[in-house]
DNA sequence: GACTGTGAAGCCATTCACAGCT
DNA sequence: AGCTGTGAATGGCTTCACAGTC
């Protein structure tokens, strides 16, 4: 694979193409063109093209990309060609809500444990894991060569479970409490904030008040 | 205020920013630098500084920012000033997790409806509401003066709701399905999609493993 | 001495425009 | 004729560096 350093911004896409191409390939479309890719997804064909091109060649000048085949590549690219195990800390309404997430499973994620320190929480049943005390997360996560967790927890709990996270040797976090993880610089960490969008809605509605 | 064009990764770090103030804030602090607080959501300096200076001179050279006033400023900005309603379409999983999300809430969201058609839900209580019919949905927009309403239902269903939402005359829509949405121009739509941070981090492991 | 506010510089991402294939 | 792949141009965001203020 090139060396070159890819913008964060196209990999964000490339995810986004991926899942449209699916949707595509189950409508049995069989060739698309960077133009199609780019109405359905909303940015440019050059766009498409640009991100596509950090990879290689995938399409056929005059006449497009084969879905099957370019699904394949971006499923390559991400890492997705192989599916992943994850672990899950926060067996709340949230955390449940992510266990059970339909679209995490279709692209090949499985949550193999839930983990909780809330006593009240520990045993229940989320789909088919029981909600196991945050010490068995090291095990459960060696056991199933789990490399990524995903934080559900409110914030003030959130560092200390990053904590343990790392310790457990997990190489990636995804972080859906409000706040900035501290973590070695060998462990990559990605925050989903659920209220930033919302916020950047408010402040465009406000403008649109003046 | 400025006519100037904002960046919208300002208004995301601005909304970032607005609540680690308040975290500072609970903590009794009363006096903060743009280097703390760009240590603390991890940014540099100069862009915190950068971002404010969109909108004013909020700082004293020397000192710093008053805690209190920022968070004040930052609300205002975002157009947070007085409280949200919001109405909720999917009461799965998900929706159900985002109407007891506890942020939302403390940020000024307040949802007052929940809506799904699927008949087996309706009637069930989320949180103090009561699921209701997608019928009664302009109804309740119009009687709350809701401006925004979230998408968090399979993405096959997501378009219809759409023009529902637009139809009963909202202007902006927070959208959890992953895929693009047709609305017009009037209308302002923000994708969360939960699957493409994770991807990143498989990209980035990927990567690694090479 | 410390820290903000800001023009200028630097850097990065997107768009343009066209050569290259089919 | 149609569409990809890509170097060049553009545009926009971030960082730098320092004057201004306390």
């Amino acid at each position: 694979m090139k060396a070159l350093k890819i913008p964060e911004a196209t990999i964000t896409r490339l995810s986004i193409y991926s899942r449209f191409l699916k949707r595509l390939d189950k409508k049995g479309i069989t060739t698309v063109s960077s133009g199609d890719i780019a109405e359905g997804v909303g940015v440019s064909p050059a766009q498409v093209r640009k991100d596509l091109a950090y990879f290689g060649e995938f399409g056929t000048r005059g006449v497009g990309y084969n879905v099957k085949d370019l699904i394949r590549y971006t499923v390559k690219i991400l890492g997705l060609s192989d599916p992943w195990n994850l672990v899950m800390v926060g067996a709340g309404n949230l955390g449940s809500a992510l266990v059970t997430y339909r679209e995490f499973k279709d692209r090949g994620f499985t949550i193999v444990g839930v983990f909780d320190n809330d006593l009240t929480k520990i045993g229940k049943r989320i789909a088919d894991l029981e909600v196991m005390p945050l010490e068995d997360l090291p095990a459960v996560a060696q056991e199933h060569n789990v490399r990524i967790g995903i934080i559900a927890v409110p914030s003030k709990a959130a560092q200390d479970i990053a904590d343990i996270m790392v310790g457990a040797g997990l190489e990636a976090i995804l972080n859906f409490a409000p706040l900035s993880l501290n973590v070695p610089n060998h462990v990559e960490v990605r925050n989903v904030d659920l209220s930033v969008k919302l916020e950047i809605l408010t402040f465009n509605l406000a403008l649109r008040d003046k």
